[in-house]
DNA sequence: TGATAGAGTTGGAATTCAGGACTTAGAGGG
DNA sequence: CCCTCTAAGTCCTGAATTCCAACTCTATCA
């Protein structure tokens, strides 16, 4: 059965399996070699290449051919796999808040100088969204019946 | 085999199964009621029972009974849950910039009357968040070894 | 009396995942 | 020359999940 049409469901459909969020975060990192990535997430080395292939097809992440005797490949962000460190970000946030148990394991400095955290404001006036202060003005359809 | 000490996996361990987001989206949306959950995410009951009891038990969601004759009840956001508009926001605009092929299939209002477009920035300066920006200070450990 | 709605349960088939062993192509040391 | 190591995967097997459709249980509606 089909849900919603939604960017959420179609961003996850890219994104939104086991590890790939993790690969991602590695190579937000620069991480780019498959032994670390496998070893610093923990996924299983099976299932890290379908995840890296389908980021890859995906247009997410590049795959590099580094060194040719013998061959030898890196993983780099495309432009949209660089986007997603906003996403990466506010899910960190979230987890530091809600999830995470003492202090954030990870920080980010900003070139601000302070020690990042992240807002999510309204990009036309400037405020930070809060739920009340939003309101569904169009939503994606659900394909009917059976 | 464990991987990198972190909020990001965190906060997935929590909200990263499937169909965990696309049922706090329609929680988010205002949809309260376990079969128009499952008819609007796509999910298969038995599944969405097992997420929906795992958001509940996480904090995320709070199951509340509205009749006692017959019993029924209805899933609502909890503060932690609510926290999470900011995630599914940030999700679903990269979903509707490199995923979804024509127009966003949904848009919300801000109260400032505009449609809403997110950006993510430093709390501190305001400055948009860009990934050259950012330089980790500290990253969560990798458990060592085997 | 029969149909309908809400909120699940249940059972079996299909799929995915974990974990470890194996492969390939060369480089480096003794 | 022989042994070992590294990077980047592949392959295999058994265990765990997920999918799907049908069924249950209560109680109200027509």
């Amino acid at each position: 059965m089909r849900g919603r049409d939604c960017s959420i469901a179609n961003a996850l459909a890219v994104v939104g399996e086991r590890w790939s969020l993790l690969a991602l975060r590695e190579v937000m990192f620069g991480v780019r070699r498959f032994d670390q990535i496998a070893h610093n997430t923990g996924a299983s080395r099976d299932i890290l290449t379908t995840r890296l292939r389908g980021l890859e097809a995906a247009g997410v992440l590049e795959r590099r051919q580094y060194e040719a005797h013998p061959p030898r490949y890196e993983y780099v962000l495309t432009e949209a796999g660089r986007a997603l460190n906003t996403v990466l970000l506010t899910v960190m946030q979230w987890g530091d808040r809600y999830v995470t148990e003492g202090e954030p394991p990870t920080v980010w400095q900003h070139s601000c100088g302070a020690d990042l955290q992240v807002k999510t404001v309204c990009a036309a006036c400037g405020d930070e969204v809060r739920a009340s202060s939003l309101t569904p003005i169009r939503v994606g359809a659900v394909p009917a019946g059976r």
